[in-house]
DNA sequence: CCCATTTATCTTGATATCAAGACAACTCTC
DNA sequence: GAGAGTTGTCTTGATATCAAGATAAATGGG
């Protein structure tokens, strides 16, 4: 069973035998399968009308439950985007009419970015297709395997934090 | 031992506990680890100047072995980009004198792109400090465990195939 | 051999993003 | 409570990317 990193590595290989390669074997795999991941999502989504971008600002408000209300400064912390793009989205999803901007009560300087019901609707409805896409994809690991690979995924971040 | 998916599992779990988020425990830190390699990556990379968009042109190039020419269709095919962005990135490759375009002996439509000497030099030291850097970040992970990641992640990817 | 189709590359126009800076309001120290 | 520094959001200008279209050369069926 061989995939398209066997053949990256193999290349590699040929023009550079004197390095060890394994963490390429490792990281290259994480990287495509992100890139694939994006495109599995994306294509979900689009049954919803929705954008990633739309998606990761939506998905954090809808995280936060409550009143669904966070600052600005909040998702951009949670979303690691810069303050530019983030007035830039909440300004789109403003105009699609997902999101509206409150003041802050407890400080003027600042805002309070709120989904509105057609927004919940429209993260809930994304978020389903989601789990239920990315379980698809996760079919054909046995449950044990999952556990193992969930495990072994957490243990590799740590050196990152 | 806890990391930052476990704590957008709980919210998420807080919100909609009717929903079975094992696919987001997988997929959420196959996104995650992505994300920070392209910083470690970039990181790695900057030490000789290089940005992660040049290094994927140049690294296809260096893998092809031989005169390390590909054509700009073929590049277009191993870096998942559209030719306007190649076209834009041969340019300035080229400007940087990393790259030169020769023209295809056996299609007068095409073009070759073919690695200069500093091209070389440039990709050779940047896949060192990345296999360096990736090298660094496996080194919490017993060699056992690293062959387990391997064949969980191929077997992760074939589903997208 | 000719014409329609396909292929290879480049160009154009629009857009999302980032970095840097502006500005207002908050906070903390004295 | 006054001034310095910090924080929160938005604005501006530059840039990399994409989608769609243009152009030119190759290919293949009749």
């Amino acid at each position: 069973m061989r995939d398209e990193v066997d053949e990256l590595v193999d290349a590699w290989n040929r023009e550079r035998s004197d390095l060890d390669l394994t963490p390429v074997e490792v990281f290259s795999r994480i990287s495509r399968l992100s890139r694939l991941l994006d495109l599995a999502r994306r294509k979900a989504f689009s049954q919803y009308g929705i954008e990633l971008w739309e998606f990761d600002v939506l998905a954090a408000l809808r995280r936060a439950g409550g009143g669904y209300e966070l600052s600005p400064g909040k998702l951009i912390r949670e979303t690691l985007v810069t303050s530019g793009t983030m007035t830039n989205r909440i300004d789109r999803l403003t105009a699609r009419g997902f999101v509206e901007r409150l003041p802050d009560p407890h400080d003027r300087r600042g805002v309070l970015v709120k989904l509105t019901l057609e927004g919940r609707a429209a993260v809930d409805g994304a978020f389903e297709a989601l789990v239920d896409a990315e379980r698809e994809l996760l079919a054909e690991l046995p449950t044990g395997d999952r556990t193992q690979l969930v495990e072994l995924l957490r243990r590799l971040m740590t050196p990152f934090a």
